[in-house]
RNA sequence: GGGAGCAUAGCUCAGUUGGUUUAGAGCAUCUGCCUUACAAGCAGAGGGUCCGCGGUUCGAACCCGUGUGCUCCCA
């Protein structure tokens, strides 16, 4: 048969994904094997696919495709994620495009277009995966608004709201005035930004309450919220305003009378030292206001714009009602103006400060008042202590370990959960309202008839909001074999816990914490035992992937370009564990000129099936060969268990790789390669395939589509590599290894001293070897001078005039040409390695001359420097019989 | 403001309880080769104040202190 130039990627891609799949490969169902479980993180349902789910589902598969090979029963599950943020934005977003406004619809009205939405764009992210060779469980595909799914949510929420764990409260929020919704405070992105820092004077009052002239100047970022302060704080050791304490100020334009108060929280350096405070719209003023008992009074609606309504007892002026309906940020600007128009501001000065910006529209977050869901952490964990120690402890362990303690910091200082959002598209949250006020909590209407009789004939509204996101997938691991839903079924208590869990680091507090949460609450064990999280992909320069910078790649044009298996390789091999990745195209090149490669060995292998030798002879040489590369063989999957088991998988890859291209294709194939159209020994054949398989197999979790294929075309298969099982491992011989080096280390020396000598490859040479074990070299002669184009070998016990002399170890060559020798070059070259083994042997005999080092140090050290020393000592003896051969 | 981490070749990174030749790999660079598997290749080479300073030790890239620069998380 006859091999294209170069392999061909999108052929192979399909035809084995096709294959693989019609096999049934990648299902699982329980059985008797060990369970090796991946739950993906469900991607956003009409989300792409990006450099970030290419990294993190690479390694899943990875991970998922060796473990299938060693025997266990791998499980991927596939799935998506509602993602109620980002999924109704774009729903809204393509509403507008149609020309129709949410608000124009009702809620039932919305969900249909949402609906709509999904089942368009829903699963095309999987589809993508596919490409990329995942190999997933399709069978188990879930969603996180599936009914059971829905159904397990309502039941999670009512079963904490029952344990006292889910209350309702007033509480300051993020509030995003452009979705209308609050927001958690890990969806909250600090940004540092410019802005100015505003000298306001409040007029002093007299005891009638009128202006007494003399003021207190406040500095604030925020004057639109003036309106709504209810009182100056200044530190109580603050000795320029102690005599001010108690006295009342008056609201610039609205002549609101506030009291100065004291309290320690407010620091003395920063502007004035006094503080305003305006409890409905800053979270510390909040939490100042709760402690001094103060009114807050709310001056914004919801989307940001101002409102009177909570002014009537202030006597509103005309000025203040002119405010009503304008933004915050013009608000700004006109109040400043009016301040300014009054001369209260006494000076502006320039600031960097941190704005908190919603990360899903970018808009500035509001702190705001409002009545909201939410989880008490603090006793959900004192519930679950295991939450803690589990991680502490390593019964999950984190890869990079150093998240332990970024987990177990938070962990300390977590914040009640806020679990509702003022959207549509999610799991509506299960609590109705009598037109008392009253709140009923029921998985259902009919479920809340049921359960509270009483509840049947009145006027119920449910809630309008839904359920945070997360809130959902929290209980992922368990829900997608339905253990929320159908407790005990034959798939959860298979399944769970899951083997290893790979994400992001960036949802490590959303997403993964929660499980574990929701792990010990509800399954009363960790959901997985290994999280493996991965860093950011970024690009080249170090700048985030993201669509404005344009520097975000085209994941399946890459995938066209390059191969599937040359986008995992290069997406691979550039990463560190837990690091973030720099994405540079030119691994993919690499990774695309690796297939190349173990495509042009297929080739030789094949070339020789025509020319096998009908006898069964095998060389001393070729014997050696096939011995050392069996060890080397072994060595290598050795280390490859080792660092899949530490989860060191860009290192495995890169083992590997150089296992196949510098051992196997530029040492053992130029070894047991026979001249030009000799025919090929039987046990150099047949072995040579039996490697090469080894080696696909090796490869395959990394590059499953070139290493299938070319298994398949090594000769006929009974199997596929897919679901080959791997041999144990056994040990490698070490004297067999030292020889190769040995060998390979002669080969580089001697084909230098060629180089530097200007000795044109196609010139032959004269080699001479001085050696104590010449049996040792006569086994592997052939080699040698095959790889260095010697035309005859020869032992001798002297040195060999007018050549150049090369040592390694305590051999010694002389290679004779006839070309004349550079002898000022070559001596040179001796005498920069004289001096640089005369420092070293400088540097061991210090050592050794030094008596604590000899009396303190192990003796398998001392006996270690003992043998530099003759070893070096040794080499110098070479370098001075070579320059002495010079002359 | 609080916390965590990082700094090793031009770039990206390894370097395991402190001792395995005065530090390794890949990429990039340079030199020579169109050698019948492979120029998407082959053979070789050069390149480092292990961030600075101080300390512990017989011995430090590794441990401690300190300074500098950067990154991330939280407020």
């Amino acid at each position: 048969m006859e091999l294209s130039k170069n392999f061909i990627a999108g052929e192979a891609e399909a035809k084995w994904y096709a294959h693989w799949l019609e096999k049934g490969y990648f299902n699982s169902t329980p059985d008797e094997r060990e369970p090796y479980t991946i739950v993906i993180p469900p991607p956003n349902v009409t989300g792409v696919l990006h450099m970030g789910h290419c990294l993190n589902n690479t390694i899943q598969d990875i991970l998922i495709r060796r473990a299938r090979m060693q025997g266990k029963n791998a499980c991927w599950v596939p799935g998506t994620d509602h993602a109620s943020i980002a999924t109704e934005a774009k729903v809204v977003g393509m509403l507008r495009e149609r020309g129709i406004a949410k608000s124009s619809l009702t809620r039932e009205e919305f969900l249909a277009y949402a609906w709509e939405w999904k089942e368009k764009y829903g699963g095309i992210i999987l589809q993508q995966l596919k490409k990329l060779g995942c190999s997933l469980d399709w069978n188990r595909t879930s969603f996180t608004m599936d009914k059971d799914y829905y159904q397990s949510v309502m039941k999670v929420f009512v079963d904490l709201h029952g344990k006292g764990l889910i209350y309702r409260g007033k509480r300051m929020v993020n509030w995003d005035p452009v979705s209308l919704t609050a927001l958690s405070d890990e969806e909250v992105i600090f940004k540092e930004v410019d802005s100015k820092l505003y000298y306001v004077k409040y007029l002093l009052t007299d005891k009638d309450g009128q202006p007494s002239g003399a003021g207190l100047t406040v500095a604030t970022t925020r004057p639109e919220t003036i309106l709504g302060d209810i009182a100056i704080c200044v530190n109580p050791t603050d000795e320029r305003y102690t005599n001010l304490i108690g006295k009342n100020v008056l609201v610039p334009i609205i002549n609101r009378v506030i009291p100065v108060i004291a309290d320690e929280y407010v620091t003395m350096d920063f502007g004035t030292g006094a503080l305003k405070i305006t409890p409905a719209h800053d979270k510390n003023d909040n939490m100042l206001g709760i402690k001094h008992n103060l009114k807050a009074i709310d001056t914004l609606d919801a989307s940001g714009k101002f409102t009177a309504e909570n002014l009537m007892e202030d006597n509103p002026s005309e000025l203040v009602l002119s405010y009503v309906g304008v933004d915050r940020f013009a608000l700004r600007k006109k109040i400043v103006e009016d301040i300014s128009a009054l001369q209260l501001i006494e000076k502006t000065e320039e600031y960097k400060g941190q704005v908190g910006t919603s990360e899903r529209t970018g808009a500035v977050i509001e702190h705001r008042l409002s009545l909201q869901w939410f989880i008490d952490m603090q006793k959900f964990i004192a519930n679950n202590p295991e939450i803690l120690s589990a991680v502490s402890d390593d019964t999950i362990a984190f890869h990079p370990a150093k998240l332990k303690n970024t987990y177990s910091h938070w962990m300390g200082n977590i914040k009640d959960w806020c679990i509702s959002r003022q959207l549509w598209w999610g799991q509506q949250i299960p609590a109705w309202y009598d037109e008392a006020g009253n709140v009923y909590v029921a998985e259902s209407l009919e479920a809340l008839h049921v359960n509270q009789p009483e509840t049947i004939g009145l006027q119920l509204k449910q809630d309008e909001d839904v359920l945070d996101t997360w809130f959902s997938s929290w209980l992922w691991p368990m829900e997608v074999f339905k253990g929320i839903s159908h407790p005990g079924n034959d798939d959860i208590a298979y399944y769970y816990p899951s083997t290893t869990l790979v994400t992001g680091q960036d949802i490590l507090f959303f997403w993964v914490a929660r499980m574990i949460m929701a792990g010990y609450e509800y399954a009363g064990q960790r959901p997985f035992k290994d999280v493996y999280f991965t860093g950011m992909v970024r690009d080249k320069l170090g700048r985030k992937m993201s669509k404005q910078l344009g520097n975000s790649p085209d994941l399946l044009a890459l995938i066209d370009n390059y191969g599937a298996d040359a986008v995992r390789f290069g997406i691979m091999v550039s990463s560190p564990a837990g690091n973030d990745l720099m994405f540079d195209e030119s691994a993919l090149e690499q990774g695309r000129n690796f297939n190349n490669k173990l495509w042009n060995a297929l080739k030789l292998v094949k070339m020789w099936e025509a020319r096998v030798a009908d006898d069964n002879d095998t060389s001393d040489t070729n014997s050696f060969a096939i011995n050392w590369f069996t060890n080397r063989l072994n060595e290598v999957k050795a280390e490859v268990e080792i660092l899949m088991h530490q989860f060191r998988l860009s290192e495995a890859l890169k083992t590997i790789y150089s296992l196949i291209w510098d051992d196997f294709c530029s040492w053992y194939l130029e070894w047991v390669k026979p001249g030009f159209e000799q025919p090929v020994e039987a046990a150099v054949f047949n072995t040579t395939v039996a490697f090469f398989e080894e080696l696909m197999q090796l490869l395959h979790p990394f590059m499953p589509f070139v290493s299938e294929e070319i298994y398949h075309l090594l000769r006929q298969q009974s199997t596929d590599l897919c679901v080959t099982q791997n041999a144990p491992t056994i040990a490698a011989a070490v004297p067999v290894l030292q020889q190769g080096e040995l060998l390979k280390q002669v080969i580089s020396a001697l084909r230098d001293a060629r180089n530097k000598n200007q000795l044109k490859p196609k010139e032959t040479i004269q080699l001479h070897i001085q050696t104590e074990d010449s049996a040792a070299f006569k086994a592997i002669e052939n080699i040698i001078s095959k790889q260095v184009n010697a035309a005859a070998v020869f032992y001798t016990n002297d040195t060999v005039a007018n050549s150049i002399v090369v040592a390694v170890e305590q051999n010694k060559f002389y290679i004779e040409s006839e070309q004349k020798l550079d002898s000022a070059a070559l001596k040179a070259d001796l005498l920069k390695d004289l001096a640089h083994q005369q420092g070293f042997i400088a540097s061991v005999q210090k050592k050794l001359s030094n008596e604590k080092f000899v009396q303190n140090a192990k003796p398998e050290v001392i006996e270690l420097e003992r043998k530099k020393l003759s070893d070096a000592a040794a080499r110098i003896k070479t370098i001075e019989e070579g320059l002495a051969g010079l002359n």
